[in-house]
DNA sequence: GTCTATATATAGATAGAC
DNA sequence: GTCTATCTATATATAGAC
């Protein structure tokens, strides 16, 4: 990918994640690269063609991530604290959102190529997440109650709603509540 | 409220919670309700306006919905499967996501009174679930460890983020799955 | 690669007739 | 209350020059 491609990329994500998908437009993107629209269209033939290419580098990024946390041998309590600290960012920050969960809120509005890239983006981490749950489970660094399928469905699920009520109550500290209590949930056994 | 004013309403909310606020037209109503999209603005002056008519009613809805609760003098934990009953016909339905979570992933796009009054929303609900598990844990219909404000969040974000996935994911039995944990938390004090 | 110019569609909103 | 007509703005996208 070109450095203009990139930066278009980029500058999308950050407007994505802060207006979504359906009211960002290439005038905005215009506006902050400095190339005409019509010129946009050059990198990416239609803006489908870029949400596709937005969702798939997300899915690289947590591809290299987690291939990152195993290449250094971390155990499964540092890759889960990873995962909280993940969104933890976005809390802390402005935009409060993931790309998930914007466009699972904008999801019928999506071409279905979209759609069907979005639910590959939510397998991933779950399935992540139960393996790394049951991998902590085995050599001791957590501890948890019931089956590792059901507490991950309940990170991600509290995670992205702690996110979503986050952005509308301009509350950070409910985020750190909440993750402190996942992470109880996760080590404790309860 | 008129009959086609209300009849506008109904139609809104159901373009809002299947598409979006942005990504709803008054075009869109006027194809529905058989009257031109110019006479709409007869009833609703503005989008804006109808976007805090429908807030509005969602909360006088939850009011009502409380109230009559009250009244029955029903214990803490049949009001908190209740609350469960509302989240899981959502997450039953086509929609699968609450007016909360969609005005929320738009929240930068809306005006400052719209998302005042979606903070409100929360606020509202979040304030009587911390009542409702007091109320439980005092009478004993309900068994928690911790705080309720505590709970209260994790449920809040737990539910409005399984509404999330279960929405992108197409997956039924996740939210079912996620409902039975926090429930399990509620009455088993884990 | 980027430009100007343009096509086509749609948005929210208003004026004024009926 | 609802209509037609219209305004103004903006969207995605394409053609063709440079």
């Amino acid at each position: 990918m070109n450095d203009k491609k990139k930066e278009l990329l980029d500058l999308a994500e950050e407007l994505i994640l802060t207006r979504g998908y359906n009211a960002f437009s290439f005038q905005d993107l215009s506006d902050k690269v400095g190339i005409k629209k019509a010129s946009i269209h050059y990198h990416f033939p239609t803006k489908e063609k870029l949400g596709l290419a937005l969702i798939n580098r997300y899915m690289e990024e947590f591809k290299d991530w987690t291939k990152k946390l195993d290449d250094q041998k971390e155990n499964a309590a540092v890759k889960i604290e990873g995962f909280f600290q993940n969104y933890q960012k976005a809390a802390m920050g402005e935009k409060k959102i993931s790309l998930g969960g914007i466009l699972s809120a904008e999801f019928n509005t999506l071409s279905e190529e979209m759609q069907e890239s979005l639910k590959l983006y939510f397998n991933d981490r779950y399935k992540w997440l139960v393996k790394t749950i049951n991998d902590g489970q085995y050599e001791g660094s957590l501890r948890v109650s019931g089956a590792a399928e059901d507490k991950a469905y309940m990170l991600l699920a509290a995670l992205q709603g702690a996110l979503q009520i986050a952005r509308a109550t301009k509350n950070r500290e409910m985020f750190l509540q909440i993750s402190r209590e996942l992470k109880n949930q996760l080590v404790n056994g309860k």
